[in-house]
DNA sequence: GAACCACTAGGACAATTGTCCTAGTGGTTC
DNA sequence: GAACCACTAGGACAATTGTCCTAGTGGTTC
């Protein structure tokens, strides 16, 4: 038991590195250890696999954000936290760009009914940046929020074209300043 | 004549809409109007047509910028002229993202001998604003270039997710800002 | 041990893909 | 008008793709 979920989670990391669109089912099953046709005993179709994977990456970002959470009770501290992404993931933002935004623009390009799951994982992430900085009293948290996530993606772009690592670190520490002087609350 | 230049020509607008690998002939040809396996009268592969086109997104690009040179002589006003491509071309932003960052995406992914095509697209901005940068009188100005190319980046990627043009507006704003406050040449 | 179950391999299918090949056509050059 | 040229349509090919189907297998439940 439990293949389904194999199954999604391999096609969340090849999907990622590959671009859905690119991945075909000889892939997955080579991967995943059964034959091409078996995969319609667990899924209708592709896109019923990657509207999971979708939803695994929501799940898997949301205990991300529940360990940065866990991690520290100060709201600058946890932004960080999201921005270090870039540190943590360095060689895979390096090969294969951010997951988000990569995996973004593919279904945008494609048209893909599966944009809107795209989207809802920036939303994710951009709202919980909002509510760290409405919890540092920050003026026009959304703004700042968008803030960071437009940074990070620029930093995963040049990360992933550039693979220069001394720039990202400089990035990320002065990102992470600029976070901390957004902090409005009396200390 | 200049059938082998209109391919091209369409070739560049279909995969920057739809990606290289998400491009059959079938696409190139119902929009260039020759039959699909007429293309090898013109080109021995796909990747040839990509080589191709990758050569004309460079000549394009330099025209731009000698555009851009012609426009102003003041290094500032001119990354400006940069910076508000996302501006000018908001709505190909908006539905398929920056040609250059999803271009040299796809490419790593598919770990096509193209990313060194896509990088050097990348390569011929950074040079040109670094040497914006460098009129300027600013320090580090290679490390600036890169900030702006990081920067319209990550705009690309938030104006393809949200297609937020007052947050675009504002970002284009602020960031021609900073560079004008980078100017360390005695005025 | 019969009935059921989740799961499997792998053949088959039509559609699509990149590529190659043949047989042209229509204009220019001598 | 013969020779050449750039170009063309479209059939053919093998490989690949997503999908469907059939015939199993191996374990659990009664």
């Amino acid at each position: 038991m439990g293949k389904r979920q194999d199954i999604v989670a391999i096609a969340e990391d090849l999907f990622y590195r590959q671009g859905f669109g690119q991945t075909p089912f000889t892939d997955l099953a080579g991967a995943v250890g059964i034959s091409r046709g078996n995969f319609y005993h667990h899924f209708k179709t592709k896109d019923d696999i990657l509207a999971e994977v979708v939803t695994l990456r929501l799940e898997k970002s949301r205990s991300m954000i529940a360990g940065w959470e866990a991690q520290s009770a100060d709201p600058a501290d946890r932004i960080c936290a999201y921005i270090r992404i870039l540190l943590a993931n360095q060689e895979l933002i390096e090969n294969f760009g951010c997951p988000l935004g990569s995996f973004a623009n593919e279904m945008a390009k494609a048209q893909h009914p599966m944009t809107a799951g795209a989207r809802q994982l920036f939303d994710l992430f951009h709202g919980w940046l909002a509510q760290q900085f409405t919890d540092m009293a920050a003026a026009r948290p959304e703004y700042l929020a968008m803030r960071v996530l437009q940074f990070s993606q620029g930093a995963a772009t040049m990360s992933n074209t550039y693979r220069d690592r001394n720039f990202i670190s400089e990035e990320v520490a002065r990102m992470c300043e600029w976070v901390r002087r957004q902090d409005r609350r009396e200390e």
